[in-house]
DNA sequence: TATTTGACGATTT
DNA sequence: CAAATCGCCAAAT
């Protein structure tokens, strides 16, 4: 054991399991995942934990959107008409404008 | 070590 | 309401 201070687990993997965590039916936002993660301005970073998302099948990144609960427009599964396929196939109303209400599906754990 | 990039967020113009 | 700008963070090169 290295008692060592500095947390070198690593913050993509925790962004996966994190997202991992929202159930079906619910949407989540990437501040939400970073507060979760203990850094509220580091969505930025979970934004690129996605992007980079090495296991889409593992990691339902559609079902994580901005803060307005609008679609990203990019998709590692396929495309956005992809993701309002996938989210209204599990109960949730995409508008026309890729847009989900957070209100009714958003998930914040907790 | 420094630079670049990126699926964000909030504020201002 | 839309576009532009700043700020913040983490990983890749």
């Amino acid at each position: 054991m290295k008692s060592k201070s500095k947390r070198t687990g690593g913050f993509f993997p925790r962004v996966y399991e994190a997202v991992r965590l929202i159930p079906h039916g619910k949407v989540t936002t990437y501040g939400a995942i970073a507060a979760y993660l203990g850094s509220p301005k580091s969505s930025r970073a979970v934004g690129y934990a996605l992007h980079v998302n090495p296991y889409p099948v593992e990691v339902p990144c559609h079902r994580v959107v901005n803060r307005h609960g609008s679609l990203s427009g990019s998709f590692a599964f396929g495309g956005g008409d992809a993701q309002r396929a996938l989210l209204e196939s599990e109960g949730v109303s995409v508008s026309d404008d890729y847009t989900v209400n957070l209100s009714e599906y958003g998930y914040f754990f907790g």
